[in-house]
DNA sequence: CGTCAATAGGGTAATTAGGGGT
DNA sequence: TCTGTCCTAATTACCCTATTGA
C-alpha cells in the first residue's frame, strides 16, 4: 500500500509529555486547558501534543536555567 | 491543472488514520462504529476513510497555544 | 493459487478526563 | 497561583485468531 500520507508531525500522549517535564499528566492537562500548550483532541476526548512544540517548550525552560533571559 | 479527468477522493486505511491521531487502529475502528467518523466498507468488511473528512476533523480538534511567548 | 501485511472481532488491562480538596 | 493526589466514568491499548486485500 504505502500511501503517500506525508505527516512527519509526531504526536505525544499526556503521559509522555508528563515524563519529559517530570510532572503529573494532570499538570500537562492543565497547561493545555490554560492554552499554554497546543493540543489535539481525539474524537474520544483524549489529548495529543506535538512533539516539536513540546521540545521547544522544554528547550525554552532549559535555556532559562543557564540564561537570565525572561 | 493537468488532471481534469476526475477528482478521486483519497481513501485512508485505519492504520493511516491511526498514525495521524497517534492512536491504535482499533481505536479508529471504534470511532467508525460509534458514528464519530464516516467510513466506507469494502465488500470484505474492511473500512476506508475519506482523507478530507479525516483532515477536517483533525484540524477542527486542534487547538494552538494562545501564546508561547512569555 | 500461494504469500505477506493489515484489519476485524472480542476481551482485558492501562491511561486519561473531569471535579473536588490539600 | 500552581501542583500533586483521590475519586468515578469514559476512552484507549494490547492480547488472541480468522479473514481480507494486494
Amino acid at each position: 500500500m504505502a500511501a503517500p500520507t506525508q505527516n512527519p508531525e509526531r504526536l505525544l500522549t499526556p503521559g509522555e509529555v508528563a515524563t519529559l517535564f517530570r510532572v503529573d499528566p494532570k499538570t500537562v492537562t492543565r497547561w493545555a486547558s490554560a492554552g499554554r500548550i497546543g493540543s489535539i483532541r481525539t474524537p474520544g476526548g483524549h489529548r495529543r501534543f506535538r512533539e516539536s512544540e513540546v521540545r521547544g517548550l522544554l528547550a525554552d525552560l532549559t535555556s532559562e536555567a543557564s540564561n537570565g533571559l525572561r
